[in-house]
DNA sequence: TTACATAATGTTATATTATAACAATTTAAA
DNA sequence: TTTAAATTGTTATAATATAACATTATGTAA
């Protein structure tokens, strides 16, 4: 069988999703890209599941936990989606990954009353975007 | 039929969720919520979600969006949800609320690029807790 | 090359989380 | 007391995610 696929790091699926989520302006969720590769022959969950979960281990995508979809990542410092923020308008389904190295700095260092530090995080802020003000 | 129980703002359904919720040590699912309060009257999904959509919105409990988990509120500050942030232990269940006034007033008055400002924000830590490190 | 281990894929079934829709009852308050 | 709003009860179903197992592809090292 063909194995032209593999010239960078994903595999056939992966690359498929990646590409699909990638091109998206808005963050998608598992069934609609599953719904939108079946042309391509990727006809059940668990093989959107598996790759979405490799492309988030490897940060190549990030999870948006409050609306259970998921968005290519557009900020090269985060490869493995340890410390990640996003604005989140609340009227249209707009998604930025906010790229801030201050705000980055003062939660990566940031350690509670008790003094423990945490090695990842992910902040979600909510509001109205540009458009939608 | 008796109406005893209303002498705080909350429901009955809601003040049985809620109590179960205040109790526990650790972050209860809805359907977990579900089993528990089933001799109590409470059936079916939609009144346990019912509930937790309204205790979340009066700022009683918190969803922790990474877990499809509810935790209680331990901040007298946050009575509506709009500045929240946890530590998480990835190793056994348990989940924290933060309450630092610094971080908080730190993360409300964040401004980014384009000087949006959000109304609304939540942050997940994630790393050991004291036990299992 | 061959043998082996690891990663990725394909497939069916099922588990888990959440909401729609509608009827009835309770509560607040005009 | 009558009306509106909130809450509850109920059935069904939608949406999100994983278990389990068989197969194929890929990378590595003898
Ligand atoms: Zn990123
Ligand atoms: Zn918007
Ligand atoms: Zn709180
Ligand atoms: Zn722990």
């Amino acid at each position: 069988m063909d194995k032209m696929y593999k010239e960078n790091n994903l595999s056939k699926n992966q690359q498929i999703i990646f590409d699909l989520i990638n091109k998206s302006s808005e963050p998608l969720k598992a069934y609609t890209i599953l719904f939108s590769v079946q042309k391509k022959g990727i006809k059940a969950p668990p093989q959107v599941y598996r790759a979405l979960d490799k492309l988030v281990e490897t940060g190549k995508i990030h999870k948006i936990e409050s609306k259970n979809a998921f968005v290519a990542c557009r900020n090269s410092n985060c490869e493995i989606s340890k410390a990640t923020a996003f604005s989140i308008c609340e009227s249209c389904e707009m998604v930025d990954e906010i790229n801030d190295a201050k705000l980055t700095k003062y939660l990566t260092s940031f350690s509670d009353k008790k003094g423990t530090k945490y090695k990842r995080f992910n902040l979600e802020f909510f509001g109205l975007c540009k458009k939608c003000k």
